[in-house]
Order: C-alpha cells, then sequence, then structure tokens
DNA sequence: TGCGGCCGAATGAACGTTCAATTGGAAGTG
DNA sequence: CACTTCCAATTGAACGTTCATTCGGCCGCA
C-alpha cells in the first residue's frame, strides 16, 4: 500500500522525510506543508532537513523524481504480461495503472498537484513528460505493428492517460466508485478509439 | 481573452481583486499567492481586500464559484449552435471546450489546481462535479436518443474531460501545439469510443 | 455630520533557514 | 586492546523575514 520511495545507499532519515512530505502534501497542499510539520511527522530536527536539502523546494524537486521512478517502475513490472495480445494489454495496462493510483492515492494527489504547480515549469519539459516516455514505446509498437491509428503521441498519451486520471481521482476522492466491470468498459472505450 | 468575472452590482476593485488573484494563482500557484502582492497588483490596500472577503480561503472559494459559472455560461453559449446532429455536436463541444482552456489559461491552471488542492473537499461533491453538471444532459440525451453507448455519467465524462484537459494543459504549457485537425481527430477518437 | 469605502502602518504569529553545540561511531595509533 | 582523533549526523534554539489579518483614521459624498 505505501509508495516504495526507498533507494540503496540513501538514510533512513532522508527517506523518512520524503514519505512524509508525500503524505503531508496532500494533506495541506503542495505549497502548504510547513517545514516545523514535516519536521515533526517525520521525527527529526528541522536542522536534520537542511543536511539532507539544500531547500524545501528541493525536497519536492526529489519527492519528484522518486515518484516518477516508482511509476516507471510499476508500469515495467505491468509490461512483463506480454503473453496476451495487444488489445488485451492496452486494456490492462490502463486498468492497472488506474488500480495503482487507487492504492497509491497520495502519488496521484502529488503528480497532479505537482504538473498543475508553477514546479512544472522547473523541470525539462522532456521529463515532464515522463508519462510518455514510459508510453510512447507500447503506443509507437502498435501503431508500427497496425493495431491502432496513427497519431501523434501527445495524442494518444493525453486521452490514455486523461480519463484514467480524472476517473481516478473520482474514485479516490469518494465521487465514485468505479467497478471492475465499469474499469474494463473505460478501458474498452478508450480502446475502440484508437483501434484500427 | 480575459475572463468574465464581472457581475452586476459588485464594486470595482472586488472584482480588481478577483481578477488579479486569478492571474497570480497561475504565477505563484494557488496557495503561493501573498496578500499583500495581491494588494499591489489589484491595486487596492491590503485592508480593502479584507473589506471585500473574510479570509484568503474566502477570495479562493468566491473565485472557483465566479469561475464555474463563466464555463457554465461559456458552454451554454456554444450549446445554442444546435442545428447539427449530434455526433457534430458532441464533437464540436469538445473542440470548443478545447479552445475555450487555450483562450483562457489561466482558468484551466486555476481549476487544474482547485481540484488537487485540499480546498477539493470544502465544496459539496454535487459542486464539485460541476464539469457533469452541466455536460450529464446532453450526454443524457445521446443515450436516450441511441446515439452513444448507455455507460455511467461518470464514465463519459472522465474520459471527455480527461484527454481535453490534458492536451489544453500541453498547448497552454507549449509541450505540443495541437493543430485544428489534431483537435478535430481527438474529437473524433472521444467519439469514436463511445459512438453505437 | 454621519457613514461606508478605503487606506496602510501596525501586529504578532508563522515561516524557511542557519548555526553553534552535541553525539556517536569509524578510523588511526601505539 | 585502549586511547585519541575526526567528522558526519543530528539537534533545536535563534534569526530575520514574510505572512495574514486588524484597526484607527481619513476621505468624499449624502
Amino acid at each position: 500500500m505505501n509508495v516504495q520511495l526507498e533507494v540503496e545507499n540513501v538514510s533512513e532519515k532522508k527517506t523518512a522525510i520524503l514519505v512524509n512530505m508525500l503524505e503531508l502534501i496532500e494533506e495541506h497542499g503542495l505549497l502548504g506543508v510547513p517545514i516545523s510539520l514535516l519536521a515533526k511527522k517525520a521525527g527529526v530536527a528541522a536542522g536534520t532537513i537542511y543536511h539532507y536539502f539544500e531547500s524545501k523546494d528541493a525536497i519536492i524537486l526529489e519527492l519528484f523524481n522518486n515518484v516518477r521512478e516508482a511509476i516507471t517502475h510499476e508500469i515495467f513490472r505491468m509490461k512483463d504480461r506480454s503473453k496476451d495480445n495487444y488489445s488485451e494489454r492496452f486494456k490492462s495496462l490502463w486498468v492497472n495503472l488506474f488500480q495503482y493510483f487507487v492504492e497509491n492515492p497520495r502519488v496521484l494527489s502529488f503528480m497532479e498537484q505537482f504538473f498543475s504547480s508553477p514546479f512544472q515549469r522547473m523541470i525539462h519539459s522532456k521529463e515532464s513528460q515522463f508519462y510518455e516516455d514510459n508510453f510512447s514505446s507500447f503506443f509507437l509498437l502498435g501503431i508500427k505493428e497496425g493495431y491502432i491509428k496513427k497519431y501523434d503521441i501527445h495524442i494518444i498519451s493525453s486521452i490514455f492517460m486523461g480519463g484514467l486520471t480524472i476517473a481516478a481521482k473520482k474514485h479516490n476522492n469518494g465521487y465514485h466508485t468505479f467497478s471492475k466491470d465499469e474499469l474494463k468498459d473505460m478501458a474498452s472505450i478508450v480502446w475502440d478509439g484508437f483501434k484500427i
């Protein structure tokens, strides 16, 4: 249930700072977490935070990089199930990513806030499109092998991710609980829009 | 190009506060706008802001309500073009709303930040789904008259709005400039996913 | 003269960040 | 092994700044 942010050779305190920052951002907003509160929740002194990070902004930026890697890792894990045909892989990728965001609501909340905030301008445009970087090869394969229509990768990824994130947010906020069947339906709708 | 936030019988100063808040939020983030800066940019004294609003939060909440109404108004305007058939109306609704967000980037930025932030919890769930409130009757009509498949309104609106907002954000941030043809393509993809 | 709109200096709390002091363990020395 | 040296890790009080909010008073119109 918890996001795996730990990296080898990284101190426990640093990890605690990042993990608790992720939690507090969901509760207080990306720009609404005081260092004093983070220090208390992470069980460290304020000074310790500045031993590991240059500034508050640096915490958020590093958190972004870690979360991005965690999602990348998750997606690679999913891709292993390559026995199915393309259509099934497309749809199960959609459903699995939805479920990942439901199991890790703080990750979704953080990413959504990050990409809507001024921080979004602080990363290279290539990095900011990490969603695509991880999916593009899969979509490009689908185009090359004639399974999906030939659209710009931005078009495909926008539609793929858009419905996914909005639905997952609704689910996490309790506005609508999506059933397994509804998820399959949504994945099929997206698929039907692209398939040849 | 500017959002129409003005309401009858509302003082010019109050309008100036709201309009400049909208601009500053795009630049500094939803929680990153100091009252002192807002006062300077709006050309009023800090005390004046507290003459019109109970607190900083109240400004953001009222801004949300105003922007919501502005979008509602815009959508009603679009709906007038009811001479076309359902398929064309569906697609032009999508394209027009995209263009509205491109012409009013601050509105999109504000709404995205608002719905990702803790403020989202401060409004009734019914209100927070204002997107649907405005679209639902159109989608329900499509279902009733047999143009689109019978899905829950949350499913339809998530997919409809999701690709729209992500693409518009990319467009506004300069990551990808969507051409008129590409917009038509995207609207068709969404339509193809729903049509019977 | 009264009053609502408006001002901006004042207030005190909260903030991000710094730093001198302390700890504890690893490495070096005999 | 005992003892010393050293330095990274850690602390939390202190600092200067910035923040949201208040309030006493001024202005212009009725």
